[in-house]
DNA sequence: AATTAATATCGCAATATTACGATTAATAAT
DNA sequence: ATTATTAATCGTAATATTGCGATATTAATT
């Protein structure tokens, strides 16, 4: 026990589980509105504008980084870090989809 | 250590991860996807059709109530569970701009 | 009142996450 | 070459999550 049971699960419901997973702690929000707000890359600025340790900032980026949220590529001496527009795309179709698949209230519960 | 340092990020930030975090596993995207599905409520159909056991269902529903993504209300011997409307529109729409705040792939990373 | 049913809760073991100091690796500047 | 800068990794402590058997709770049924 204590590890997720994915073999009992979709592929789908793995991946979607696991993208909202990496994106599941207000420093990896606010890492992500970070780079969505200066549109172009981002580096270590993280570490003086969240109040977190460098090793904690480098360990959140390299989830998003492992989920394919967040890409990044390596500048001189500091690392770029930005959106992965095609997981980006795919993750708001699903999550878009799965949202609007909701009808309404019935009026039960 | 090992708890998450909520104070040092916003009440917007700590919300949409406790509700990303809530839906952050597979049997809890499943138990959505079902309640879903059936748009009525469902009751405790799920612990013969996912694979894990009484107890486990029951935790899993207790997270996504405590998020306040579903509710529940006692009906009779059983318990009747199904999306809460409010929550459901609000992280909807949170996350909607969210994802639409994402302008294209500038050529950088 | 006793029995059955459907859920919830408790307690526990295994594993995962969070955070950070210390160290390492790699490049830039002197 | 040496030194500074930036970011990744290692090791570790504290806490959280996952899953389940066992037990408790609650309400219907007999």
């Amino acid at each position: 026990m204590g590890l997720t049971r994915t073999e009992i699960f979709t592929e789908e419901q793995n991946q979607l589980s696991s993208w909202l997973k990496a994106m599941a702690h207000p420093a990896r929000i606010a890492i992500l509105q970070r780079i969505l707000i200066s549109n172009t890359c981002i580096c270590g600025d993280l570490v003086d504008e969240l109040g977190l340790a460098q090793a904690t900032i480098s360990q959140h980026l390299k989830e998003l980084k492992n989920a394919g949220i967040i890409q990044g590529t390596i500048e001189g001496v500091s690392v770029c870090y930005c959106i992965n527009p095609t997981t980006w795309k795919l993750l708001q179709s699903k999550l878009g989809g799965f949202f609007d698949s909701y009808k309404g209230e019935v009026n039960c519960c």
